[in-house]
Formats: structure tokens, sequence, C-alpha cells
DNA sequence: ACCTGAACACCGTTCAAGT
DNA sequence: ACCTGAACACCGTTCAAGT
């Protein structure tokens, strides 16, 4: 019983990253702040410096915890199957955790999970023939579309009412003829569909 | 003589948005503070909010200013031609105005310019035989590679030395053998075959 | 009509001090 | 070894006051 009380509440990096990855998601990026997760956790915003050396760090860790949620690829599967599988699931991550997004624009990603996730989806390329170059100019296009897809979702939502609302008929009318396409061009099935197209259209630089 | 002298110097919003992106193209998007714009013209921060709403209206103005320097795409030219040129001009001036691209993804991009520019792209789509919904959808599709393209080079900039030399060879071995690929799938003529490629792509969707 | 200065409620982070 | 409180140099913005 006496050792059991009390609970001797000791704080780690994995509380702490949760505690910002809790904020983020529920209120933003800009609602993690040194202060904000102290609170959260009850504690002094300068106790979080015991355990992650800078905001920035924090945010970083944020992101690499989050990844952890994507499954792997398998390197010996059909590329095609595991790239829409891989860059499916990373959008979905993004558009759930509206955070990790817009960390992933504020830093470069160079987390130890994010190199891993990278690795396999380079590894099953080159495993199909792909040419070095062509792996690598591969991954990153499809990787910037689907950062790109997420953050044109998540504009989409923090705008006035998310249905494009400003365009102005005189000026634009085209745009504003297709603004209800337009808004649910962001929506997973055209996702999912423009991801099939991209990565169908790497097909042509497999050598045979 | 006499009303020539002391210039009269009245500020107006295009001063104010001049500065910022000076500011911002030189220092960096945070680097663009009231206080830091309002230094640069010589006057009290406060000052600013005769002529701008906020700072985040500012930072608004300063994206549909500076979206101002892309050409307009010819609703009668042809598809492929003209969304290749304007796709490649917008990946040109978020990769000139790093600050441009900070701000199009922290804030929804909704000002006259850029709706104008849309319409624009819509227009040609339209008219070249694609249906409403493939028209928004390749539109954004576009856009939002775009958008990604410039940011992952931005991150290339941003990080440590540009070069990922943070990736483990033991651990991710072919990410490890690839990173000079990966680092230079961020210039110029890679993301412009990407580009032309996704334009391509959408050929199917054109009704005869 | 436009500008200023002081003030308020925030930031990240340093540093000396506590246990 | 870990945590705290005060302090510093910043933010955006409000508000009363000046011209």
């Amino acid at each position: 019983m006496a050792r059991a009380r009390a609970a001797r509440r000791t704080l780690d990096e994995r509380q702490v990253v949760d505690a910002a990855l809790r904020i983020g998601d529920e209120h933003g990026l800009d609602a993690v702040t040194m202060r904000r997760v102290g609170a959260e956790l009850g504690v002094s915003p300068m106790a979080l410096y015991n355990h992650v050396a800078s905001k920035d760090a924090l945010v970083d860790l944020l992101v690499d915890r989050s990844l952890r949620e994507l499954p792997a690829v398998d390197p010996t599967g059909a590329w095609r199957v595991e790239l829409r599988g891989f860059f499916t699931a990373l959008h979905g991550l993004l558009t759930a955790h509206p955070a990790v997004a817009e960390a992933m624009l504020r830093r470069p990603i160079e987390g130890p999970v994010a190199t891993r996730l990278a690795d396999g989806v380079l590894d099953v390329l080159t495993r199909s023939g792909f040419a070095d170059a062509d792996a690598a100019d591969g991954f990153v296009t499809l990787f910037n579309y689907t950062c790109g897809a997420s953050l044109y979702r998540l504009s989409r939502r923090r705008s006035t009412d998310g249905r494009l609302a400003g365009i102005d008929r005189e000026q634009a009318p085209t745009a504003h003829r297709l603004r209800g396409h337009l808004s649910h061009a962001a929506d997973d099935g055209h996702v999912e569909r423009a991801l099939e197209r991209l990565v169908d259209g790497l097909a042509a630089d497999v050598r045979d």
C-alpha cells in the first residue's frame, strides 16, 4: 500500500509528446505551446525541457510519433498495390491529424520512422525494376501530391465555410460555376483516384 | 515649392504589403511581424492597422500581391500548353518567394487575383471538352502537386545541409543509397517533367 | 484621418534556485 | 536528476491620447 500511493509522477518524453499530439489534434498546431503542454501535464513549462530539447524538437517528435500509425510497405509486394496503400494511408493520417500535416510543412521531416517508411517505398520500387533516379522521382512526386492534397483539404476546412463562398460570379464565372466541384476535389474518393492515376503513370518507368 | 516640400509621407496599403513581401522574401515568413514591418517603414507598429485589418489580412494581401506576377492563361489556347505554362510559372514563383509558399499553406487562398487565375485555368479546360467535375479535379490535382513540390524543395533548403544527411545506412539502406536522387527530385527539371506527365494524364478525361 | 505610447495577454527560452 | 519562478526579449492587438 505504501509504495502504490502517490504513483511516483515522473515525466518522460513519451508523455510530453502524447500531450502535444492530443492538444494538436484537438486545437491545431498553433495551440501546441510549451506553456499549454505543461498545463496539460500539470507541470511547469520549464519541466518539459528536461525531456525535449526545444519546441521545434517537440514538433519533430510529434510528427515521428504519429507516423508510427502507418503500416510499413512490403518490399516484396506488388508495387502498385503497395504504393496506393501507403499513400492512401498517409493521406488518411494527415487529414485525421491536421496538426501533423501543419508540422510536416513547417519542418523538414527526417525522423527515424519517416526514414524507415520512405526506405520501404523506395525498396519496393527498385526491386520492381525502377532505376534509382526514377524510384526517387516517383516517390517524391507521390509524396508531394499527398501532402499538397492534405493541405488543400485543411485549408478548405479552415476557410470561412469550406465552400469557397468568396468567388465572384462576374470576375470568375467558371470558378464560380465549379465551386462545388472544387470543394469536393478534396474528398477521399477524388484523392484516391488521383493517387491511382499517379501510380499508374509511373509504369512507363519500369525497365523490362 | 511650398507644396512639394516634406513629400507628404502618407502610408498606404501598397507600401505596407510591399514592405512585408520584402521582409518575407529575405528573412522568411516568420520575420514578417507587425513590429518589423513598421520598423521597415519607419513607423509605429500600430500605424499599420490604419491600412490592413490584421496580421492575417496582411499575409493574405501579400499572397495576392505576389500572384500578380503570374501570366494569365489564354482560355482559347491549347490546354496542355496553357496548363504546363501556368503551373511551371506557379512553381517558379513559389520557389523564388518561399514566404508566399509558406503563406499559402497557413491560410486558405481566396483573394481576387488567385480566383481570377484559377478561373482562367478552369475555363481553358472546360472549353477543351472537360466535364465540370474533371476540370475541377484536374486543376486541384495539379495545384496540390505544385504546392507540395514547392514545399518539399523549401524543406530541403531548410534542412541541415539540404542533402538528407540524417539517413541511417543500416536502418534505411535504399533511402541512403538514393539520397542524392531524393535531393535532386526537387530540382526544376524534375518538377517540370512531373507536371508534364500529370497534364498528359488528364487527356483521358477529354470527351470527344 | 492618421499616428503614437503604454498596456495586456501571450510566446520560447535562460538562469539561478530549490529538492 | 528533475522541477520551479522570475526574468528577458519577443509576439498581436486594444485603447486612450495626441495632431
